[in-house]
DNA sequence: CATCTGGACGGTACCCAGTACCATGCCAGG
DNA sequence: CCTGGCATGGTACTGGGTACCGTCCAGATG
């Protein structure tokens, strides 16, 4: 008989099992057996028992640093913008897997705490990038963070309303959601020979407002 | 010989020995004699080897949340502020300890995905109190988990640069990085009978602007 | 066809984190 | 003196992860 890779056997049959026993309750061995391959078949393909759970990942982060790499100065937004997508959209074609993931993601602190590591490898790549992209100074640090942080974040929250099945429309919200997003950090620094319209309205006194006008006109760190 | 507490000898010897030896060199039974107690107290102590890098963290979580609880409609970003600014503190108290665990979340995998899980929990407090703060509603879940992520992001920034002694005057900075951090979202919705003031430039053409001002004018999401 | 070779695979043995259980010893309060 | 918690320590076990080795198969070469 023909068989489908061991990886992909493994992937399923380890799903199966989390879903019938639950994580803890099913040993490597149990999954390498249903797959009909060795235990050190297993820990060839995945490097721990954690990681069947998100197959997938590198091959994401790689795609997403490509898309990152592939975009001009000019370009830079709609390249992060694109890349986030990336993600969103391989889960959405996972289906009914990336649901299943969900669920023990919710239930197993090591898969969640995993998936959120996972999730910081994204705004390591997006600083880095946004960074370059503001020009790499000291000055333009934080700023990038908080981007990083900021379109890591939306996606979260739109994936997330997709796995609770509060959204049919996942890819409509995600770019209100992003432009929204990424709105936020556009409204200062104008370009000076551009149409401009600024707002600043607060409801504080002057002695309330004065850090906040500290951290606007000086460096903000 | 009069002992103190198992729980600080078993972090000291941990610090030394991963310092001495490295993270995975070490083991628990290594840690426990060097500590002078048994094996078994060790996991008594600590749920796991990794906890005992982040032997506070339960407290000030326990701290971030008082803080929290103990803020009203009216004070709620300060509320915000100080309790990033108790963990901030907390850290900059430790001195030595912080940096030795610095050195070791850089080199070893295992403990910087906890250390991110760590912030994650901040992150979840901060998106519960904000979340709340707006009024819980669905529509305003998505600024509230950028809010959560941005202050906790700020902190980080301020904190790894401590860290790196790349600034001597912490605290400062995070006052100006806190303040220009929470200023991103308070320039909109503005109270209608309060003093107003609106920025916006672009350098875009109309077709690139118009998925930003839905999000602008639409529902973010 | 015989031989060589490299890579995938399976099995075995081992280390160590984490858990469960039990025995001991100490220190109250009766 | 007894006794009933309670912290501690020891022992044994499970299971993830690593190292190593032998085997098998495919394809290249003579």
């Amino acid at each position: 008989m023909a068989q489908r890779p061991a990886r992909e056997r493994l992937i399923e049959a380890a799903f199966a099992l989390f879903e019938e026993r639950g994580y803890e309750q099913t040993t490597v061995d149990d999954i390498a057996e249903r797959a009909g391959v060795g235990r050190t078949t297993f820990f060839r393909a995945f490097r721990s028992k954690e990681e069947v759970i998100f197959p997938d990942h590198d091959a994401v982060m790689q795609a997403v640093s490509a898309r990152l790499a592939g975009s001009t100065q000019q370009t830079a937004l709609l390249a992060v913008t694109d890349a986030v997508r990336l993600v969103l959209r391989h889960y959405l074609s996972e289906g009914e897997l990336a649901l299943a993931r969900y669920r023990l993601t919710r239930s197993v602190t090591a898969l969640r705490d995993r998936e959120i590591a996972s999730t910081q490898q994204y705004h390591r790549a997006f600083y880095n990038f946004i960074h370059d992209w503001l020009g790499g100074g000291s000055d333009t640090a934080l700023k990038a963070e908080l981007m990083a942080a900021a379109v890591v974040t939306a996606h979260n929250h739109v994936l997330r309303r997709w796995l609770r099945r509060q959204t049919d429309r996942p890819e409509a919200e995600f770019d209100a959601a992003m432009s929204w997003t990424v709105n936020l950090f556009n409204e200062r620094e104008p370009d000076r020979d551009e149409a401009a319209l600024v707002v600043f309205r607060t409801t504080k006194d002057l002695d309330t407002v004065i850090p906040a006008l500290r951290g606007l006109l000086g460096n903000p760190g």
